[in-house]
DNA sequence: TGTGCTATATATAATGT
DNA sequence: TACATTATATATAGCAC
C-alpha cells in the first residue's frame, strides 16, 4: 500500500530483503530484455544470490557467455589502459579527499581557537573590569566585521 | 509531456533509439547498483552499444570479471584477484576520506554556529554593561593564558 | 547534440490472503 | 512462503530549447 521511499542501504531484516530481491531481480532482468529490444544492442546481467543456488542471468547462459566473451576479448592493451585510467580515477579522487581533509582541518583549528578566544573571555568576565583605555567603538567594529564574516562562512557550508 | 506507453520492438528512427538508450541504460545500471546494495549481493550488467566504443557496465570491469568468473566457475586468476583487491582497498579509502569529511563538516558547522553565539553574547554584554574602561593589563593576562591553552589544542589537533 | 521539463507509465514497499 | 493489491516512488517518452 505504500511504494514508500527506501534508503539506499543493506536490508537488514532477513524476510523484506528477500521479498526486495525477488521483485527487483524481476524488474532488472525485464529491463536488461526491454533495452536490448528497444535498441537492439548486446546486453547482459548476471545476477547471484544465496537464495539461487545458480545464478539468475538475462539472456539464456549461452548469450550471457557471448556478450562477455566481447567484453573479455577487448585486446589486453584497451583494458589494462581502461583500468589503469580507473585507478587513476580513484586515486585522484582520494587525493581531493584528503586535500579536503587537510583544509577542513585548519578551518577547525582556526574556528576553535577563535571560539576558545571568546569563551576564556566571557568566562573571564574581563567585560565587567575597568576598560578605561579601549574604545568601545573599535570593540563594536570589530565584532560587527567578524559577524559579517562568519554570516558568509556560514552560508557557504550550507550551500 | 508523454511517457507514452511504448511498444517492445526495435526502434526505427534513429535518433529516438539513441535516446531511448542513454536513458534506459542509465536507469539499468542504476537499478543493478541499488540491487546489489540492497540485497548485498553479487550482480554486474554489460551493455553493449554502437555508440560507445567500449561496452557500459556496472560494476567495475574488475567486479564484472569477477561475477562472471563465479558464472563461468572459473577460478579467479591471482592476478585479477589482486587487482580486485587493490580496486577495493581504494574505494574504502575513498569512502573513509569521505566519511571524514562529513564529520570534520559537521564539526565546522557546529563550531561555526557556537562561535556565532559567543560573537552575540559578547556584544551584548558590551551593550548592556557600561563598559566605557577596561583593565589593559588584565586582558593581557587573559590573552596569553588562551594562548597558552590554545598552543595546547593546536598540538593536540597535529597529532 | 544534449538538457530540462512534465505527463504517463512502470516499478515497487508494505500489507493482506 | 508466495501471490494479489494499491498507494507511492521512480523511470521515462515526447517535446522545447
Amino acid at each position: 500500500m505504500t511504494g514508500k521511499k527506501v534508503k539506499l542501504a543493506f536490508i537488514i531484516n532477513d524476510s523484506a530483503r528477500k521479498a526486495t530481491y525477488n521483485r527487483r531481480k524481476k524488474g532488472l532482468l525485464k529491463k536488461v530484455k526491454e533495452l536490448s529490444t528497444l535498441c537492439g544492442i548486446e546486453a547482459c546481467a548476471i545476477v547471484y544470490s544465496p537464495y539461487e543456488h545458480q545464478p539468475e542471468v538475462w539472456p539464456s547462459p549461452s548469450g550471457v557467455q557471448r556478450v562477455f566473451a566481447k567484453f573479455n576479448n577487448i585486446p589486453e592493451s584497451e583494458k589494462s589502459k581502461k583500468m589503469v585510467n580507473q585507478e587513476a580515477f580513484l586515486k585522484h579522487r582520494i587525493l581531493k579527499s584528503v586535500e579536503q581533509v587537510k583544509n577542513l582541518r585548519r578551518e577547525n583549528r582556526k574556528l576553535e581557537i577563535t571560539l576558545l578566544m571568546f569563551h576564556c573571555l566571557s568566562v573571564g568576565k574581563i567585560l565587567h573590569n575597568n576598560m578605561s583605555s579601549i574604545d568601545l567603538n573599535d570593540l563594536a567594529w570589530l565584532i560587527d566585521q567578524n559577524l559579517k564574516e562568519i554570516g558568509r562562512r556560514i552560508e557557504t557550508l550550507e550551500n
